[in-house]
DNA sequence: CCAAAAGTGTTGTTTATACACCCATGT
DNA sequence: ACATGGGTGTATAAACAACACTTTTGG
């Protein structure tokens, strides 16, 4: 491979980073990928990669996304830019870093061709990992927990339908702590932000319960 | 100047540019620097400027902002890295934008090397624009606006000492409504993030105010 | 008929809003 | 003495938190 592209000034190379979250088992997980090539290869690290000189940034984090991982579309968005100058060991690297949420039933894994494999992570259960990539995780799980007292962020975890008490468990798994049935009704109702199906969902020797949608999947409301 | 800076791949240049807000003469402005150099010569636009090789990127929205205007120390935060393949027509830029605020007395503007003016622009007045920089502003005016109302950004504009009457003055600018006083009061003081400075400010033909100060001026305190 | 999760209202507490008069100074 | 902005409290409304029993199903 020869060195062709030249410059007046020396530049950075850019990549994105992705963090992606889902719940899974539980528990909040999030995606690694085990490295193929050097540096830091056989470890674990955020998919992600170099970004194409005619690409745009996110469209970049969705192909390294679906080239290393399979996943195709998820709720994606900007969450900092990581410049470090000694972040990378072979050159300057300016990461943007996006976070990304799903269903895990969204997000069937492959391993494809950058990466020698993809696995989901408890958040509280990480390997070490490449770069500066516990960093950008640490940024990322803040910012997933902030966004959920003003936003309906965590709408994105939810299959097409679901129930309520579904729903309050992803809000108690995400907070840490249990809360009351009957003020997480009236308080996630009031929102107007997702409708019953008019389906009812038996799953169990007990009474069946209503399902809800979310009425409009792809945006994330700021509430409060 | 000889292009000497090679690599394997295309690599894209990496800008950062900054909006800087402040209140002044009763009205949020903003910092516009008027470009000396193609493209856009003669138009306004932010300052910023290309990353050093090894420089970080705060440090470099730092840099250029001194370099332009003169201004040393503000409050900065990372807003947004925008990176449309066609925002700039020379080539590939990726622009990694930052926001500051400081009160105006602390920003003396001396027009230096990069840049033939700088010059502050209330909000609702700026002219034509170099690249996607209306969008930046945009962006930052919307960040600005939503932290009202869970930090203590607005501090950020305040002199050193100040009376509480100054302080409500920027809250009405900024949320362009007037507040109640004596709720206004209240508020913020049990925020417990300001403490009176012992002095009072003789200021008029009318009872002088107490003056208070900002107990840790550095940080930005998230609220409620 | 028993176990298990679904569904449903009321009360007390905290927080936010609305609102009017006296105070200290300079002229 | 008067004009000007500085300083203060209370009452009402709205939001939030605590809390227990009945319903429907499967086994």
């Amino acid at each position: 491979m020869t060195a062709s592209h030249c410059y007046a000034y020396p530049h950075p190379a850019v990549t994105t980073d992705v963090v992606v979250f889902t719940i899974r088992e539980e528990r909040l997980q999030l995606l690694l990928i085990r490295r193929r090539n050097p540096p830091y290869r056989g470890r674990w690290a955020l998919p992600g990669g170099f970004v194409g000189i005619d690409e745009d940034l996110e469209e970049c984090a969705k192909r390294e996304l679906a080239e290393e991982t399979g996943i195709g579309d998820l709720f994606l968005e900007q969450l900092y830019t990581f410049g470090r100058p000694d972040r990378d060991p072979r050159e300057r690297v300016i990461s943007v870093a996006y976070f990304g949420l799903a269903p895990c039933s969204r997000l069937r894994l492959k391993a494809a061709s950058d990466a020698s494999a993809a696995a989901w992570f408890p958040l509280d259960r990480l390997p070490e990992l490449a770069f500066d990539h516990h960093e950008i995780i640490q940024l990322a799980h803040r910012r997933l927990v902030a966004k959920l007292h003003y936003s309906t962020i965590a709408f994105q975890f939810m299959e097409p339908e679901f129930t309520l008490s579904e729903l309050q468990a992803v809000y108690e798994i995400l907070r840490g702590e249990p809360l009351d049935r009957r003020n997480f009704r009236k308080w996630v109702l009031s929102l107007d932000q997702i409708e019953e199906t008019g389906e009812l969902r038996r799953n169990g020797n007990h009474r069946p319960a209503r399902t809800y949608r979310v009425r409009h999947p792809q945006r994330v409301a700021i509430i409060r």
